[in-house]
DNA sequence: TGTACATCAGTGAACGCGCGTTCACTGATGTAC
DNA sequence: TGTACATCAGTGAACGCGCGTTCACTGATGTAC
């Protein structure tokens, strides 16, 4: 059984792993980058996280579920409108942004990691359509189900463009992306 | 000045790297890697390319060029619908979908690379904003160039769900993805 | 309240491995006279 | 046509480095009697 003070430092190295991840990316996401970051010896960190991968699979756990949680508190306040400034907002984030496009290029390589992802998306997609069906109760499920799809696409494309890899973000295209989306959640 | 023989040579290494990314991912591609995929020693393959860096980045140039040289070959011929055919279709292939997933990865860790990659994109969005003006002229340049960055956004992120990274292909959610990139290219 | 012992928390050194890079070298091919 | 020489093509071994993992170890803390 693991005392408060392990279950402290536990969470205290996911953090560092996170920081790590963040600063300098998952090729960066060494072991050895984490226990400095933390503060602590190599084979301490071990002892909480037996191998890379235990300590990866719970750094992507906590971050896709907070990410979910966000997302599921505020979601149910307010129009299609807030919605969809919610979500732009939150891919507007550039830490956020590079989270993803760095969980991208892991799931790319790690199939318990895409698992994960996908999951996510799945669930994420879930809610989006019970808005969608709120908004658009005469659309069939499923074509509720592929405009959430859609929307989620054209979100995560559009933080690609916005995290300076596959462009850079103009008001103008801000403007066009969220009236697109306004449109997909609303039936429109 | 180097021979026939010495390009031919080069190209062939430039292929076996392209296939090495393709098959093993970004993580796989290391020299030996690729000195072993085009069976020469790892010190010749040095001679040709004297860094990674190089290397990496004459595959990755020809990988850009020859996908916008596919799409400018492709898309003068027919109207909206058959570029949205077009472009969907590029992005189902699965191969192709992850060169691209690999390639944001890159990017993400490597500036040299993500400078490429933003040149490629800002090049179609060019292409696109061109092919927009014909079909709705009516629209202002920024508009005209917004929309095909919101295309953009919307087809890299359909791939990302295509790529079984974000989710899974449907064709109800191709659908709404198609109608989606119609009313972008053509105004509605 | 004390003591014995198990478990938890943390250290430190070493391992084998794959990596990019360097470098001295040899054989093949082109070129100038 | 022959020869000398520069350049091109290709080999092979070694380097230092960071990586994940293993393991024997010590000190701190909780718990049973």
């Amino acid at each position: 059984m693991t005392t408060a003070k392990g279950a402290a430092r536990r969470t205290a190295l996911l953090d560092a792993a996170e920081s790590v991840l963040l600063t300098g990316g998952h090729t960066a996401l060494s072991l050895r980058a984490v226990a400095d970051s933390a503060g602590v010896r190599l084979g301490h960190l071990q002892y909480y996280f037996p191998s890379r991968d235990s300590l990866v699979a719970e750094v992507l756990a906590r971050i896709l579920q907070r990410s979910l949680d966000r997302f599921t508190e505020a979601a149910p306040a307010g129009g299609p409108g807030d919605l969809v400034t919610l979500v732009l907002d939150q891919h507007t984030d550039a830490e956020l942004v590079r989270v993803f496009t760095e969980l991208w290029a892991l799931a790319a390589r790690d199939e318990s990691v895409a698992t994960a992802v996908r999951g996510f998306y799945d669930r994420y997609a879930e809610l989006l359509t019970e808005r969608i069906r709120g908004h658009a109760p005469t659309l069939s499920a499923d074509e509720q189900r592929a405009r959430a799809e859609t929307f989620i696409a054209l979100v995560e494309g559009a933080s690609l463009l916005r995290s300076g890899v596959a462009g850079n973000p103009s008001p103008a295209t801000d403007e066009v992306i969220a009236r697109t989306a306004l449109a997909l959640l609303t039936g429109a």
